[in-house]
DNA sequence: CATCATCGGCTAACACTGTTAGTCGAACAG
DNA sequence: CTGTTCGACTAACAGTGTTAGCCGATGATG
């Protein structure tokens, strides 16, 4: 775990390794620190083994070694409920319970990443760059939220489809607004993630059209 | 705006004013910037006109000088909401207009306060302070929320009473959600409140039982 | 083969930061 | 008159992001 002393540089093509290892670094410090300002370059360059300008050559500063981290976070979160809402269909699930999935892939994500989960929305996204280049990877996000939404209303009630983008942001925003309150919330439910679960399916009652029965499936 | 150089010291019982002087420029550099690390103990120094370890008669260290403002900001928000609740009540409205007032006054500051809004979510409140001291402000929010919609359903639906404490972290869960997104999001949707107003309705009609009809009022 | 640019990386240094230790004058208490 | 406390200050330390400049090895080119 301490710095590796010596280090053999890259063969000529190969730098490229480089960078993966300080992005690697630096998703586990900030996964385990949760904050920002307790990412250091050098700190990053201790465990790598390299020096701390070093990482100028990859990232153009550290706010961008930071947002990069979090791209790749943004998109395996989308990947990850993507995958849940099609391996759930694959199995034969009836539409409530490939929301289900998606969600609960949802929220798996934010529980077993929290730090990163938390800081996703909680940095200003690059303030530096320019902003139009290409659109923030939250549009990603939200765009897997409608697609599940309007999955569910084409087989369940396909004459309120139009509704599929209001209730995606719904759904969204509701469910990232339980798992805020829960990371932050004091002891007692921190520990109990079936609370959690309990405020979704009661969320999903609410929110979505009635399903011919909603299947016991968890 | 530049430091004003000199500074007489405060007479002896009088050093609680300092105290507010900084946290008022905490305060307005935060909003500004919206980044922790943007804030400097001693750009507050040299704004106020005093030695940047002078704040440290006032504050334990730069996280407490945080947390202080981020509390204020919690209360101040707990404050508004009920105020608008009340006033609104006093005003002859109904319980769906008391809701629809709640809710506006808590937009209002999201909006309003855009940067601090955020900070009280983003930060890890206080971690080295002994935690089981008092509760953590965000408690203070979810009652007001679980306050309104018990007051709701206590006119409106009363058998489902019950329900009140579910519908409040669902309610301010979901809202709060909204405003993360939509102060994330790209350009086009971040001039235009009117679709969160909207959002807003759309939610509150898919969530809270219906009253005998929604009032137009806004 | 000799030259030369580029790649991969390093050292030195600047301007800051949060924080601690120690000091100093003025005001009040005994 | 003496001591203590209040309200502040200066000096200094360790650590930060970032820039400028250097250096050895590799690859392409003449």
């Amino acid at each position: 775990m301490k710095s590796q002393v010596k280090r053999v540089p890259n063969a000529r093509g190969q730098g490229e390794r480089l960078r993966q290892e300080i992005l690697g670094a630096a998703t586990r410090i900030l996964e385990e620190t949760g904050r920002e300002d307790a990412l250091s370059l050098r700190g990053i360059a201790r465990e790598v083994g390299i020096s701390a300008p070093s990482a100028y050559r990859h990232f153009k500063n550290k706010a961008d070694l930071v947002t990069t981290v979090l791209d790749a976070t943004y998109r395996a979160l989308a990947v990850a409920m993507s995958e849940a809402g099609e391996s759930a269909a694959a199995a034969g699930a009836d539409p409530w319970g490939r929301v289900r999935a998606t969600v609960t892939a949802y929220r798996r994500f934010a529980i077993d990443k929290p730090r990163r989960y938390r800081l996703m929305f909680s940095l200003e996204y690059e303030p530096d760059r320019p902003p139009a280049t290409d659109h923030h990877p939250i549009g990603t996000m939200l765009q897997a939220w409608t697609d599940t939404t309007d999955a569910y209303l084409a087989e369940v009630a396909p004459s309120r489809r139009s509704e599929a983008q209001d209730l995606g942001i719904h759904l969204w925003t509701a469910l990232h607004g339980q798992l805020v309150l829960w990371h932050t919330l004091p002891s007692p439910a921190a520990g109990n993630e079936t609370i959690l679960i309990e405020l979704e399916e009661s969320l999903l009652r609410r929110l979505l059209p009635a399903p011919q029965a909603p299947s016991p499936t968890e």
